[in-house]
DNA sequence: TAAGTATATTAGAACTTTCTAATATACTTA
DNA sequence: TAAGTATATTAGAAAGTTCTAATATACTTA
């Protein structure tokens, strides 16, 4: 696997609205998948969801009795989408600009 | 569309390997669709992954002649692509470290 | 040890993405 | 204006993703 394998990776794992919810709930500290909350979803589609981050690199899981503990792995991650973020937001206000 | 949306877009966009090409291709500077290449793929693909950055809000499009001159429209972008080759050269460093 | 709690896995249907081939559009130059 | 160049669009097959339902695993506590 190369540079760009994981990096498409790394983007794709990103590219799910639930991925994005867990990543910002995760950016305040590190909490059990049972406390990881969508109201939308399923206990197994989350499970899954959380396995797509971590294969990507993005979380880190340890077992504490029953519970998985899930974390940030690089705070980087969540520095990423506030800079996509702000790309978004420069980009809408140049589209009012054009009014 | 809100600002999930945006970034599921865009995160979906950069969820290529040809497509972050482009963008490493159009960092160095605007180039024609016919300049931007790809050996592996056809004129119609190439076409369909410059749309798909161009609809997710990543380029911008000019007219000159019959020449359609792309150029990435917000630089954070490649900034962005950078900083995840980091944090997987980060990751991978510590994998490392652990053996 | 049985019941409860937390989590993961699997199978498969529904949906989405990605590619190729064919075709369309539009500008340029002989 | 015909031929050439550059690009976009469309249709459809193949591959990949996402969800639910069912089930499995494993720790905890009564």
């Amino acid at each position: 696997m190369d540079i760009k394998e994981f990096e498409v990776k790394f983007f794709k794992a990103l590219a799910h609205p639930v991925r994005i919810d867990i990543i910002k709930q995760l950016a305040l500290g590190r909490l059990c998948a049972c406390e990881i909350v969508s109201e939308e979803y399923t206990q197994s589609n989350m499970s899954q969801h959380l396995r797509i981050l971590r294969d990507a690199g993005i979380l880190s899981v340890e077992k504490e009795g029953n519970k998985m503990m899930y974390e940030i792995k690089n705070m980087d991650t969540v520095e990423i989408i506030k800079k996509v973020d702000e790309i978004i937001v420069e980009d809408l206000k140049s589209l009012l600009g054009n009014i």
